[in-house]
DNA sequence: CACGAGACCTGTTCGC
DNA sequence: TGCGAACAGGTCTCGT
């Protein structure tokens, strides 16, 4: 499911910004329930449930496409990869198919992570900033320029696409705001990252940003039968739309596979090298 | 270093 | 209708 807008959009309802939802801020720990025991990456379920047990959420945060659950005195890291959500419920709500695991709070609230292809983790670390070590700059920081992007574009000879989902080149960026970012910024997946001019390199940035605060404006993407609430997938341009008109000129939409991922552009408006 | 393939998993959709 | 293949928002590891 997930890419930055969607985790920032798992939060923002975790901390009970979005409209009706409480959130869990301020929330005390009562009860911790591992149901799908690979889904804890760290430590072990045992220490595990006498660590988090207690503790009190005291903020959420977002780096990458981590959630990270600031706690008492550890921090509850997770990642949900292809097909993870984190929902909160009350302990009365039955649970879903494809729950892994559960905090409940004393309140009578509870927090779930739900995953159906059982890639996402969790840790619970005093030491998040290990699990964030390798990662790039974060593309909505302000203080990250066009001149520092192009001058590390430049400092590799890799397909842009790729490079821009490497999360220690760049992070939060999944395939699907690749995409739409490259089509947005009239450049073809497979070009050198090194010949990027500065105004293709400025205009690339622009685009990943503007597709990802599109993105979070709408509450994330919501494909398939994974994961609901969003409708950026409404406005997609390329991602998904083989076949279809170029909204821009016209052409249908082609679709290739760059690094085993399926990548969709407008040979008219991406023009190659 | 850059790239491709395979692994990790389950569910849906598409073609015959 | 049934059944297998292809495909899915991510990341890691290994081989060339």
């Amino acid at each position: 499911m997930p890419e930055l807008p969607e985790v920032e959009t798992v939060i923002r309802v975790l901390r009970g910004e979005t409209t009706g939802e409480r959130g869990i801020l301020g929330c005390k720990i009562s009860r911790a329930e591992l149901l799908w025991e690979k889904t804890l990456a760290m430590p072990d379920a045992a220490s595990f449930k006498a660590r988090v047990i207690g503790q009190t959420v005291d903020a959420i945060t977002r780096r990458a496409k981590f959630i990270q659950i600031h706690l008492t005195t550890h921090s509850l890291v997770i990642h949900l990869r292809m097909s993870g959500d984190l929902r909160a419920a009350d302990q009365e709500t039955p649970l879903l198919p494809h729950d892994r695991l559960y905090l409940d709070f004393s309140g009578g609230s509870r927090l779930i992570f739900n995953d159906a292809r059982k890639f996402g983790r969790v840790w619970l670390t005093t030491e998040p900033e290990q699990l964030f070590a390798g990662l790039g700059p974060e593309p909505l920081d302000a203080h990250f320029s066009a001149e520092e992007f192009h001058s590390l574009l430049a400092r590799s000879r890799r397909q842009i696409k790729p490079l821009l989902m490497d999360q220690s080149f760049l992070a939060g960026v999944g395939n699907i705001y690749a995409d739409e970012a490259l089509h947005q910024a009239r450049l073809h997946p497979l070009r050198n990252s090194a010949t990027l001019t500065r105004e293709e390199a400025s205009r690339l940035l622009q685009g990943i940003r503007d597709v990802l605060q599109e993105g979070i404006r709408r509450n994330g993407a919501s494909i398939d039968w994974v994961y609901k609430g969003g409708d950026f997938q409404n406005y997609f341009k390329v991602y998904q739309r083989t076949g279809e008109a170029c909204p821009v000129c016209g052409t249908p939409i082609e679709r290739i596979m760059v690094a085993q991922r399926g990548t969709h552009y407008c040979p008219t408006c991406q023009k190659p090298g």
